[in-house]
DNA sequence: ACCATAACAGAATGAGTATTCTGTTATTTT
DNA sequence: AAAATAACAGAATACTCATTCTGTTATGGT
């Protein structure tokens, strides 16, 4: 008779899809204004489901950052890896983050300058966490750069890990500009002069 | 006898020093994370003082919003108004800002982000006001940049509206790094390349 | 079928919050 | 000097939140 995998009562969520909406909810309102009431509702996940899986709200919100790390590598970080990779990968993967921040009713947030403002100062751990996810996300900017001027889309003498920790943070400004409401075709005006840069 | 001006008692506090203290909390920390208790010990004022003479948080933190405006404007951004406005002034406002995210315990933040990241999605007011401001941040780099391209700094063909916003947003996302811990250098030299494509 | 118990729903707890209320103090006017 | 009352300090209120507790339900092992 084994203890440990005793299991009399089959879990009805699953943990995967609640820490999706949990971080849709985080990403959107930020730690503090996101409540574990909020979560409850969301997911349809009994607190007692929410505790035992994820900890506390510290906890879940370190894993919800992770997810999506993760989740924005995948949909469009990665293919930066891929040799083919051009100026245009890197047009394609701002332009999805402008749409996200200005259609509908623009609800999406970013997790990374949420927990840049609200937690890093007061939670070293978090900082570090969120520090090597940008340190990723400039490092392949710089290699989808890299790439880039193997083709002469930019110049020669590029700074390319300068140029990728530019991209980062032009990343940054665009969200904090589309929250407070600058249109579509601003903030396309600013990654195209951003991109120009590199030429 | 006036009704209206009697005043028996003599206020202890000065207003303009109290909203100074608290424009600092809500940079440092935002909205919820500051609370009126955090605001009444920063400033030794009383809770009677504060909610008399600033209503209630959230008409305190308007006015705190406008205080960080203003007070931004006249320690660096009014000076590109002066004809003889370069690049290098420009150069200066990041520098400063880069110093405010580097320096000592670093707790100074950005009352815009806080404002675009917190408040802004769910007030549609603040949302206004804070976008007023960053235009108006975005036009006093413009004309700074077009001084700067009378003095032969920047090139004859860039368009110096698209260059402000570009600006404003790079402000932000140096500010978001800056928060996670990226040192002056990576900072500064995001600073260099921003303006080197100016030229 | 029955037991043991994990998973559940939601009530209870305790801490923190914004705001209001209360009794006190200080100062102008009479 | 006395009266009137604004400013004060801090207690009281009403609410929200994260977390824990409680009683119930469903399911694997016997």
């Amino acid at each position: 008779m084994s203890i440990l995998l005793l299991m009399v009562r089959t879990r009805t969520f699953d943990p995967a899809t609640a820490l999706t909406h949990a971080v849709e909810l985080f990403a959107s309102k930020g730690y503090s204004e996101t409540s574990m009431e909020d979560i409850v509702k969301a997911t349809g996940v009994s607190r007692y489901g929410l505790y035992g899986t994820f900890g506390n709200k510290r906890e879940l919100f370190e894993q919800a950052l992770d997810r999506y790390a993760d989740s924005m590598g995948k949909q469009a970080f990665l293919r930066l890896l891929e040799p083919e990779a051009s100026l245009d990968h890197i047009r394609r993967i701002f332009e999805g983050r402008v749409d996200d921040m200005c259609c509908e009713g623009a609800t999406k947030g970013c997790l990374f300058i949420h927990t840049a403002m609200e937690l890093a100062p007061r939670d070293d751990d978090l900082k570090d966490v969120l520090q090597k996810f940008m340190r990723r996300m400039s490092k392949l900017f710089s290699i989808g750069l890299e790439s880039a001027k193997e083709k002469g889309e930019v110049r020669k003498d590029l700074d390319v890990t300068a140029a990728g920790e530019l991209l980062t943070s032009t990343m940054f400004g665009l969200v904090v500009l589309g929250r407070t409401g600058f249109d579509r075709k601003t903030l396309n005006n600013i990654v195209e002069n951003t991109l120009r840069a590199m030429r």
